[in-house]
DNA sequence: AGAGAAATTGACTGCTTGGTCAACTTCTTT
DNA sequence: AAAGAAGTTGACCAAGCAGTCAATTTCTCT
């Protein structure tokens, strides 16, 4: 019986092991190719040297560009969701929206093309997304909009409007994935590297937490920022 | 003479008077198209449609679709600088970053499509901006760059990474235009409202001036915030 | 009014696109 | 080792693409 199980469990690791492996490289490949053209200006022979592959190999594992790009997309939007995870109730807001910016920080450079294919998708419509967007996230950032409202009527940060402060947060830490080709040009640096985004981690921070009316970590040269209007 | 002159005149403003009047209208309606679809996702017949034209037509006036493009982005790209006009070092800080901050929220309202062709333009690598980038605009934040350190040497704002605070600003206020699919999700409405506008634009003043250590003008219940760190 | 320039447009074309398919090879299981 | 399942691939196709062109209408100026 025993020999018989682990027969068994042997056979389930072993199929479709090639399978899963070529799902998962054509998907990171396909991020890559879509990140630089969109879904509409990438082409599926570009998708297929992306991958190293036969265009006709791609179909058989995805039948159509439209799900090979929903299978990109799907892989990106839990990365999304599960940053927020730091802000809950408990946290001291700094703490917590400190730890929200730098984890959305960290993604923007550790995954840019991630980034920039969700950009690509909501900028023109979100047409394979709507479903994410007015549920899944609109769930989320109502739970989480609650914890900040939370925090406001303690008195533990300033009274700012929580879904426009999300907004902003999004904005200010996507943008260095998204944007990357403007701030190279500005900056005249052919990459952005650590230095780029630590200046913009910090500068991040700093507005978020002087906007809160929260003392920035790197500046606690005393008591706390009485900016509570 | 004086009346060769004006019958002169007369003949120049006649013309072209249809062919400046048919640039424009295919121009406008075509931002909106490829602010919906990106340029390779909006095709010629696509903006035919859009400007109530045939496509042979469009042809004749652009010659080809990446002219047609380009057209649409250069009459996009003189907003883009002009909004930085406030920022002189004559001004108060608070000031003339609030006028510079309202002004592109007023664009990013009045002008969704523009932003988001630019958007787009950026997103998949600039290939029709690079000059732009490189030249104009980055000269264009130098100088805006050096009149943000003049106010920090002369201690009338705190010491903020002036490039990365353009950066900040303009994710901000642009994402009211390019992710507006987002945030309607996000708030369960079918379009950004005056409310939504105010609500935004009071958050992005409040996160950039309190971030600077400037006071924001709606709540000056007294002194100065100390937030000079 | 008339002649030449400017503007309009339906029909067309060569090419690229996403997608199919049948022949073939390589794995997996017994 | 053998047979069936899973994976691979070059050749192919219909549809849609940007762009052309010649015939026609409309405009402009004298």
């Amino acid at each position: 019986m025993p020999g018989k199980q682990a027969v068994a469990a042997e056979e389930t690791a072993n199929a479709g092991r090639i399978r899963r492996g070529q799902l998962l490289h054509i998907v990171e490949s396909a991020e890559r190719a879509f990140a630089e053209a969109g879904f509409a200006g990438t082409t599926m022979t570009r998708l297929a040297e992306a991958a190293g592959l036969p265009k006709a190999n791609l179909h058989y594992y995805f039948g159509t560009k439209e799900k090979l790009y929903r299978a990109v997309l799907e892989n990106i939007l839990t990365l999304w969701l599960d940053d927020m995870a730091p802000i809950v109730p408990e946290r001291a807001p700094a703490e917590a929206l400190g730890a929200y910016i730098r984890a959305k920080m960290g993604h923007s450079r550790a995954r840019p093309h991630a980034s920039k294919v969700f950009a690509s998708e909501i900028l023109h419509g979100a047409p394979h997304l709507r479903g994410f967007l007015t549920h899944e996230l609109r769930r989320r950032v109502t739970e989480k909009t609650r914890v900040i409202e939370h925090w406001i009527a303690r008195g533990r940060m300033a009274k700012v409007d929580p879904v426009h402060l999300f907004f902003a947060i999004w904005a200010m830490t996507q943008t260095y994935a998204d944007f990357d080709v403007q701030m190279r040009a500005v900056l005249g640096c052919t990459a952005l590297g650590a230095a780029e985004y630590e200046a913009g981690e910090e500068t991040v921070l700093r507005l978020v937490l002087h906007g809160c009316g929260l003392e920035t970590e790197d500046t606690n040269e005393g008591e706390q920022c009485p900016c509570r209007s």
